[in-house]
DNA sequence: CTGTTAGCGCTTTCAC
DNA sequence: GTGAAAGCGCTAACAG
């Protein structure tokens, strides 16, 4: 484990300077007649020269790293989105840090903290606080952001969002259209925007159709997700649907707030031996890898997840190359993928 | 985006020297009076001080970052391994440099190059290539690494392995316990040591037990997958599948080389109308998180992924730190999830 | 305790 | 085309 070599060996063997191998080594369309190119690049390849990058970020103040914060990667909607993320950064030459914040906002604090410390110039973020403060300053100073799931406003920074409330009437319309009059909301704690969005969608749907909202439908979880808890959403999923068979009235349909929470949905119809779509039918969101592969493979509503991580990445790209100084906000469309759950 | 505020700013404006400034700043425990101290910290929160760790890392040469390349974060026993490899970086300090390889060596290659030109000094990595040659080199110019599923020898590092020959007798010698003597094996190529060692093991429980191997059963994936396919595992599961089921005899089992690929079995089962279990066990490999949300819950064998995870995770910062030299062999035992989907 | 100073490895004026 | 030299922001001898 000796010492690396450096430009300055490189210069000192190759009888030049360090400016001209810089020049040469760090690609810069500089002129360096082709001789001594050529000698600097036969001398760093004989000394095994590796670059070191921190003395080139120091100097530039760029250190071609994003940041990415989301609540977890175990979860496949933000695997996916992340792979969209890194695919886009890695084509364009940047890394991607990757920060898991637990649904902690305490934890969130310190990883924006930190990331900032470390010189990332570009975030893309699923906030989970409350408090944008930090944030705020952090922009101000300088970061470039890309905010998911929730409204940030008050500064700049581009923003992709879904049309959550669009997305939750057009399932009520979509059941409504099969013929479903008694539909089930089964959800987590309406803690996200996203959430309450979707659940304003179902009760905008009830008004449109006509359909009375049964208040014994409607099951939303009090109890919020403990910070370390594995598949949270579908044991909630579970739990709910045996509150709600409880109930006098039982529904055709139940939509789920998303995927996961249906499959523990699933998975309860099917331990209380209600066939799947035959008595109920169930209606996801989200569209992650898996709703096509239970039984019967899940309708659900498709949050493009992957193109979501792509554009994402793409916007803070840009916003940090200075190709596009407008911060944009975008909404993107619930599109309905039926498959068998539904009928 | 004006100037950052530096120690120099901080030291003019305390009085004293940059010297001190760092000793306060930087937690270091280099004894600096009450009073100065207190000056110091209040200087620098007025002025806004964030500190610029390029600084710190170029001077001390630690980045405190490590890099993880795995094949894709989509795949959910690598997103529970990241996530525990996060969790322990985080609660040490350390930041995550996330890589997909995407099952491509080039790409592979590229970000091993890259990591370790940004001083990444601890590398976890699921190698896909064949060719250890630059691994072997970065290991001697001093990175750090813990290596996944692949023997790697000639060098020192850590490795942690996983007994999946082992596994592969258990899940026969379980299969043939419950009276299953026509099992079928469905695989993706036997590509990765992994797999062929599970598949090894299907053999040696075929011998073990007295069972004849019958070839019509085995169906392995010939074709390898396409790097920017999603769900191949599925897929290959269902088409496997359809190949199986046109022979002339069928098996009473299948045991399957990973957990999405068992969904895909099921999935194929279901559509032909064969009940599983009833009429077809079905057997998989890795306990997935979801592995418990199809219907039937899916019988299947424990890879303790978030648990593999912080294991490696641990081991390289110990590595890094110098609080341990010697470099591990860790083999994990497998253990059987009873589920519902063998009878 | 405190300050001076010399870099870490690289880029980038600026002068030649 | 080329090189000298001044830093980027920070730490760590070393001297006092």
């Amino acid at each position: 484990m000796k010492k690396h070599t450096t430009i300055y060996d490189i210069a000192k063997k190759a009888n030049t300077s360090t400016a001209t191998v810089s020049r040469v080594l760090s690609n810069s369309n500089y002129p360096v007649s082709h001789e001594l190119r050529q000698k600097i690049v036969k001398v760093a390849k004989e000394l095994n020269y590796v670059p070191n990058m921190l003395g080139r970020q120091l100097k530039t103040n760029n250190s071609m790293t994003i940041g990415v914060i989301i609540p977890s990667i175990t979860n496949p909607f933000y695997s996916s989105l992340v792979l969209g993320i890194e695919d886009i950064a890695q084509s364009r030459g940047y890394h991607l840090l990757l920060c898991n914040s637990h649904r902690s906002p305490e934890l969130e604090k310190k990883y924006l903290k930190t990331l900032f410390e470390k010189q990332v110039k570009g975030l893309i973020v699923s906030s989970i606080s409350q408090n944008h403060k930090l944030l705020k300053e952090l922009v101000e100073k300088g970061l470039s952001m890309v905010a998911f799931d929730q409204t940030i406003d008050g500064f700049n920074s581009s923003q992709i969002h879904f049309d959550f409330r669009r997305a939750g009437l057009m399932a009520i319309e979509y059941l409504w259209k099969k013929g479903h009059k008694k539909i089930a909301f089964i959800s987590s704690p309406l803690s996200r925007p996203s959430r309450k969005d979707t659940y304003k969608g179902y009760l905008d749907g009830h008004k449109q159709f006509n359909i009375s909202v049964n208040k014994d439908l409607v099951q939303i979880a009090s109890r919020e997700e403990e910070v370390s808890e594995r598949n949270y959403e579908f044991h909630n999923g579970i739990e709910m649907t045996r509150k709600l068979l409880k109930k006098d009235e039982l529904p055709t349909a139940i939509f789920c707030c998303n995927d996961m929470t249906a499959f523990g949905v699933m998975n309860e119809l099917a331990a209380q031996e209600i066939k799947v779509p035959e008595q109920i039918s169930v209606m996801g969101f989200d569209n992650i890898e898996f709703a096509e592969m239970v039984t019967p493979p899940l309708t659900t509503i498709q949050q493009p997840d992957y193109e979501m991580g792509r554009m994402a990445c793409n916007l803070l790209l840009d916003q940090l190359n200075g190709e596009s100084t407008e911060h944009v906000d975008i909404m993107l469309q619930p599109r309905i993928i039926e498959r068998k759950s539904v009928q």
